[in-house]
DNA sequence: CGACACCCCCTACCTTAGTCGAATATCCAT
DNA sequence: ATGGATATTCGACTAAGGTAGGGGGTGTCG
């Protein structure tokens, strides 16, 4: 990691990209910015910069498909750590954006200063782990001895691509996307397909959503 | 249908049971009723009772899993209209129970006469569509063509089943399951199980949990 | 009664999913 | 550099998913 830090700030709000920006100028002194108002500039500005330090990206953006978004870009790139800011609380988005592989969940209306609190710390390596999440979290732990590709393959799977969709969609063999399968369900303790899709959404626990009577 | 109504009121809370019981013996003179206070007791009530006219189903109780045991109650009984008595009032949970089959959804803060109401209309063969479900509502269209069957068929497969398990559940040939399933890709409109499971659990839509940005 | 719809069962066949063993490349530690 | 752990890739094989077509049974409705 250089000396000088660079994020992509993707927002569909010009305002809200300028003020996430400018927190950040003032906690990391010289940082690079790109800035994105799609999920396809944030694609394309992640293909032109590999290097990104980290993605400050809000779900409700066009393009984005509520957290389908988060997948694929993940999907894409595996390595760059992606700070998920959002104005939905819903502790279902929030739990379902980490077990996608968010490093961070913010609140759109947090303060400027913890924003870039919380960023340092994703830079620093660390993963904001969920306090009202970690209810079952058993996937988490499992889904976190993937693999970049295994995640690229599982991100796919749980669109419902098949094996060779996949294959063509990554530009690799089915044969290999099989083998990857294969060591996706048993790291994922699972025997099916169909079953790693529903573990992989958090559909196996609608508790958090129902309790609350 | 006979002249005297029989219900099952299944709610962990016995002062709820009381209240709901009392409230249909109200409207319904001489309605006969069964109680239970988990899943396996309100399966073994049905088992005991299979000409129960509805059964009012809390979705905290223990055994339910949430909206699992809406569907295994529904795919052990398909003919008996279920009401659902909850707590939750997300959008998103009461979409999802009407996938699942539910003929009603009441909120637990409702007058009890409003919900005499409701269970007698769902008496009279009427579904109660959510006015703000009705985002999205293709699938809702499509499964509404599954015959009991395959609706038990689906059940299952929402629950990762395979095949051959869901052949021994539901006591036939796994030539027969397979001959289900295709039908039920079709209806659906999918080309693999994985993505019917995927579209009878909501999934294909965070749209209307994300849009509030 | 005949037409129709649902349900169950089966054979045969093809496609997709999943497992196993193995080759290559990288990185990391010794 | 040598060894070891891991990632990625693939071909061959076995299992499961899915299709097409046929047969038989029930109940309902006109």
């Amino acid at each position: 990691m250089a000396d000088i830090e660079r994020f992509l700030v993707a927002d569909d709000h010009p305002m809200v990209r300028d003020a996430l920006a400018s927190a950040l100028g003032q906690a990391f002194t010289g940082a690079q910015f790109s800035m994105a108002g799609s999920l396809d500039q944030a694609k394309a500005a992640l293909e032109r910069e590999p290097e990104t330090d980290a993605v400050l990206l809000d779900l409700d953006m066009p393009g984005m498909d509520g957290l389908t978004g988060l997948a694929r870009l993940r999907a894409e790139h595996p390595t760059v750590p992606i700070v998920v800011v959002s104005a939905a609380r819903e502790a279902s988005v929030m739990r379902r954006a980490y077990e996608f592989g968010a490093s961070a969940y913010i609140d759109k209306s947090a303060p400027l200063d913890e924003i870039a609190a919380i960023v340092r710390a994703v830079l620093d390596g660390e993963i904001f782990a969920p306090p009202e999440a970690s209810t079952g979290e058993t996937f988490a732990q499992r889904a976190a001895q993937l693999t970049p590709q295994q995640w690229r393959v599982l991100a796919l799977m749980v669109q419902g691509d098949q094996n060779k969709q996949i294959a063509h969609k990554l530009g690799v063999g089915e044969a290999t996307v099989k083998a990857h399968v294969t060591v996706i369900l048993r790291k994922l303790g699972v025997r099916s397909r169909t079953q790693a899709v529903i573990e992989a959404r958090g559909l196996a626990l609608p508790a958090t959503e129902t309790i609350r009577g």
